[in-house]
DNA sequence: AAAAGCGTTGTAAACGCTTACTTTTCGAAG
DNA sequence: CTTCGAAAAGTAAGCGTTTACAACGCTTTT
């Protein structure tokens, strides 16, 4: 055996009186390791990560030891000798709205959530642990703290655009950065997004077609978001193009949440000017908010005002009347995203700039339409498969 | 000045062209800072930290430097010299449910992501970044790689039960752990969870004083769930006291998804027994799916039928009828949950084990009572405090 | 029987930062 | 103009891994 001084293990082992049971003081390290199994910390760095050879009597003695110690590797230690940590930075938009802690658990939740939870679920498929961040107005977000993960994670997630395009760039310098949910047209960084553009012109088509509108309403999500800006230019040039009216006054301003779309509708009912016969929702809560208010009102839907959501969440299916709206996969999103860094991860290049996952239009009863015998319990499964642009 | 030899920075700079912008290659270092500032590397350190004394004068041609550079200090290089990582790992159940993608999206969603936004909110509020790390039948989970986070997190947050008592005694005998929604009687960790029976025992109370309900029923959470477990527990314990029955019968098992609660509620209605007066359910999710099943087979709540749910989740509010449920804040218990393992990690030390949050019962109209002209949107607050239980 | 080759294992130098300890600087007192 | 002492700055030893390189055996080759 080669060794002989320079240990500076833990001695981590301490008898514990009579009860037998060895404790831990402090962590174990590998010098612990090599020095029970009569090795170097060399070799048992490689019966950890089995890189090169081992003998299998070696690798044994080592594991044995490991056990014996209860060794747990410091991904920290690791992460700066290799370079390699493991994590994935998850950045998002944590908007408080009007200080209205309840608004706030519900402001872009549930979507945003989804896609958390898909993007997790992908990474932890994929070896990695994510890493959340919410910046936003009430945060002390921009650069810096973005920055300052530089040194723990290997790349970056960011939904609903947190950074302007130059700090997305200067970032990606440094980091492998994905957009989520942006205008797509990044150059600094890998977007993943949903089709807007499709998910609105089916839409449109479908009132102009089906119940022949002739003005419709949209009802915007948190200004300045880019689903929420996208979503509304999409539907009004697909409306436009089929010779249909979007009145300024039929354009209401939301965040995305159910007491913003009952707000902004309470309001618009206070105006003098007619309705529309639909009003476009930037998404599911909106649209129950812009019921119940039209509820409250004494109108009803589908019969006197027609309704659509956006994104298909569980619940809306089982509200009355069940939600006509726009499904898109959150969890898809951030799958995607994930599988997308750590393509780039792996091979530090990446042919496909630009992603656009497939939306689907879901015809329901707030839309006039006739009601289903279907359960609301029933899948549907996305028909279309993800479009993959090249920059 | 000192500097004379052994730099090993990463002469980062390099010149880009006829552009005269500076890229950076590989990230700068103190070295680099330490090169550019003319002094030494212990000093860059001190002017970052600001913890013993540096001119003025120094500190300022240190910023000057780091500026240029871009420096970012490497937060895993700091904490694998400190010890300290500004990292919260949050462990959470990713129950998928049948394989079924979209009850996956809705399962223990809402409910658990708002604790999710919670501790993230007041990790960030505290300086620490959070890390994702879900748990589950899907999930390769179990000891190991909690064990493999203990390098990187300072402490560690377990929604759910997640591991067995010994398995916690295990971990935190390495980290601080605090759990959530636990049994409240672990001796190793702190514990963080919401006042079940102080809740289920009013809703009991309120519908044999009000409702003078003779036999209720029961729909639960996902199998073996804590908090569904302890629901159900104080519900009966509060019923029969009442002298009010509770048959076998009529405790439905679900999942804490409306499809669950939809189909538990369809089963129960092919069977010959007569319905109870009222349905608690285990969270809102499941409420509404219960009502839903009950809508379709003819049957009117609250008319025919009492139901209640548990959360108080935004949505339901706007339902027909709005939803008589129990208010918990889960951004409060994520934001606790934070608090009590900062304190921990900063006095080594918490003299409370035990802490209870309050809940408060939200009267509305699916359990019979009148409708209030209130808006949804309104904001209620709790009016209890957190009750501080000292182990 | 010595040389060459190869599979194993050991040695030691990073990785980028913090910090105990030591040395230098600098201003005030003598 | 010393002397002294505190303040400021430097030196170097970690923190727990990985990994390039060296060294060691043990075959195989000639």
């Amino acid at each position: 055996m080669y060794f002989v001084s320079g240990y500076r293990g833990n001695n981590a082992l301490s008898l514990l009186g009579n009860q037998g049971e060895y404790v831990v003081d402090s962590q174990p390290t590998i010098y612990d390791v090599a020095q029970r199994a009569g090795v170097s910390i060399a070799t048992v760095s490689r019966a950890l990560n089995s890189l090169s050879s081992v003998r299998p009597a070696t690798r044994d003695k080592v594991l044995v030891a490991m056990r014996e110690l209860k060794f747990v590797p410091n991904s920290v230690a690791r992460g700066l000798s290799s370079g390699k940590h493991w994590i994935l930075g998850l950045v998002f938009m944590q908007t408080a709205v009007d200080n209205n802690v309840l608004a706030v658990e519900e402001a872009s939740l549930l979507y945003t959530d989804i896609v958390i939870r898909g993007a997790e679920a992908r990474a932890a498929a994929h070896g990695y642990s994510l890493l959340l961040c919410g910046a936003g107005e009430n945060h002390p977000a921009g650069m810096t703290p973005l920055m300052n993960l530089t040194g723990t994670v290997d790349g970056l997630i960011m939904l609903d655009r947190v950074l302007v395009e130059d700090e997305v760039a200067d970032l990606s310098r440094r980091i492998p950065v994905v957009l989520l949910a942006g205008r797509g047209d990044s150059s600094a960084a890998i977007t993943v997004r949903v089709d807007n553009e499709q998910a609105m012109r089916s839409l449109a088509q479908h009132f102009i077609d089906v119940h022949h509108v002739k003005r419709v309403g949209f009802v915007s999500g948190h200004e300045g978001s880019p689903d929420s800006v996208a979503r509304e230019a999409s539907f009004r040039s697909a409306i436009e193009e089929g010779g249909v009216t979007l009145a300024d006054v039929d354009i209401l301003k939301s965040d995305w949440t159910s007491a913003g779309g009952e707000g902004a509708m309470r309001r618009r009912l206070t105006l003098d000017a007619p309705l529309p016969e639909v009003f476009a929702c930037a998404n599911d809560q909106t649209a129950v908010g812009v019921i119940y208010a039209l509820h409250a009102a004494g109108l009803r839907v589908p019969e006197d005002v027609l309704v659509s959501g956006f994104d298909d969440i569980t619940l809306t299916r089982y509200f009355k009347p069940p939600l006509t709206t726009i499904r898109q996969s959150g969890s898809l999103l951030g799958e995607v995203a994930v599988d997308a860094l750590v393509a780039t991860l792996d091979k530090s290049e990446l042919a496909v700039r630009t992603i656009v996952l497939p939306t689907e239009l879901v015809v329901r009863e707030s839309c006039g339409c006739a009601a289903t015998s279907e359960s609301p319990a029933e899948i549907f499964k996305m028909t279309a498969t993800p479009t993959m642009v090249v920059n």
